[in-house]
DNA sequence: TTTTGAAAAAATGTATATTATTTTTGCATT
DNA sequence: AATGCAAAAATAATATACATTTTTTCAAAA
């Protein structure tokens, strides 16, 4: 894992994921010495790695008060699910009209990763186990766009994707333990199996389905996202 | 201008300005050393500023190697292009789509004060107008697509355009006294025309036909773009 | 020409000082 | 006594100076 990664690039790492996890809970200060503390490295380190997650959008930072969670209001989230539609349909499209076979090969292998993952996934498993469905499931939606032939539109719904999961499991975190959506194992599938049958329509149609339903899914958690300042 | 802002963000502007304009060429070495005495800042808001400008694409960050200016390929072009195309013509009809009169109203505002800057650029004109263009010019396009109703989209738009820029003004300046394109103002008020008329088909095709032309006239500087290292 | 290793240069990290913001405290006023 | 305000103390962000580690350079030897 660590090959030799400096101080500025680990403290990098454990805050994102922390962030992503959403064991860091939106809006919460991350006051440099606490930071520092919690992660056992320097100030300098730490202030890099804020600054280069303010830029990315999941920290804020306000001009001599700090750096914060970034904030995460459920009305965003609309928004969010809205734009990540209009560009991963579009990539998606591309992607099928250049993917070549061995494209279609990484996704059948992505696709099984996944399934394999959701299947051990368990309502109690370990952190350990949950981090690996987001990589595969990440893995997954990137196999499916990444013959776009941009990577511009590649980085924005990376971007996206990953502020997406922050509203997953914050919900899980907030609310009275929920548990990860059942159906989404068979709409992978379907996804799946419409563009390997290079039927992009149908296939935009079912990513787009996919993302309404896991909106509605999160929409039925309407507790307030903003309570934990501090 | 200047309202107290602290040096980390001081150095960020002008660092972020001179790459933007071309001053500092694509692949030089941002040594701290030598960025903190060209601004006459320390190497603690240095180390901030390029670390920010390096998570949004400006800057590359080659770890235990330091800052570099980003690079900027010739074949990075086109694809930087098609990708603006895709974007941009969404929320350009999403925009027309939902835009009040009022938005309309700020448009033709937007419009007349590029072509007034226009008017009076002269080839031998100052840096000062120049820049005003600039600004006038994204602020033109900012405007088309800013009731696209995602704010996501308009970051990654205003990113791309940002990175246009910079593709501009290096052929400008690597190139023999290259000129501003001419037929750019025309264009501008052909889009302008066609979403007043709520045309939502014929603006996405002028303005896809806009930086097409755009690009056209940068692949005639096809001088390499990668020279100044150092 | 290629390799090697010490010196120089530059990036990364620590300790500390400075400056801005927030909180507390004490006094005046209602 | 309660409230409001202002000044001072405390806290935390920002910046400087300096130390350490890594990379690069350059010259001598294979």
């Amino acid at each position: 894992m660590s090959e030799a990664r400096n101080l500025s690039e680990q403290v990098y790492d454990f805050i994102r994921r922390d962030i992503l996890q959403g064991i860091l809970l939106p809006d919460k200060k991350l006051q440099i010495e606490t930071v520092s503390e919690r992660y056992n490295i320097g100030a300098v380190p730490v202030r890099e790695a804020l600054n280069r997650l303010s830029a990315e959008g999941l920290v804020e930072r306000k001009k001599q008060r700090g750096f914060f969670v970034a904030s995460l209001p459920m009305k965003d989230l609309e928004e969010l699910v809205k734009t990540r539609i209009w560009l991963e349909t579009k990539a998606l499209s591309e992607s099928i009209a250049n993917g070549s076979e061995e494209w279609e090969d990484g996704l059948v292998l992505s696709f099984h990763r996944l399934a394999r993952t959701s299947r051990r996934l368990e309502p109690d498993s370990g952190a350990a186990l949950s981090e690996e469905w987001e990589i595969r499931h990440k893995e997954f939606h990137m196999q499916l766009i990444n013959q776009c032939g941009s990577s511009w539109l590649l980085g924005f719904c990376s971007t996206m994707m990953d502020q997406a999961v922050r509203y997953r499991n914050i919900s899980m975190h907030v609310g009275p333990s929920q548990k990860r959506r059942e159906g989404a194992a068979e709409e992978h599938k379907e996804i799946l199996d419409a563009v390997v049958a290079r039927e992009s329509a149908l296939a935009c149609k079912l990513l787009e389905a996919h993302y309404q339903t896991t909106l509605a899914a999160l929409r039925t958690v309407d507790i307030e996202l903003q309570p934990a300042v501090g």
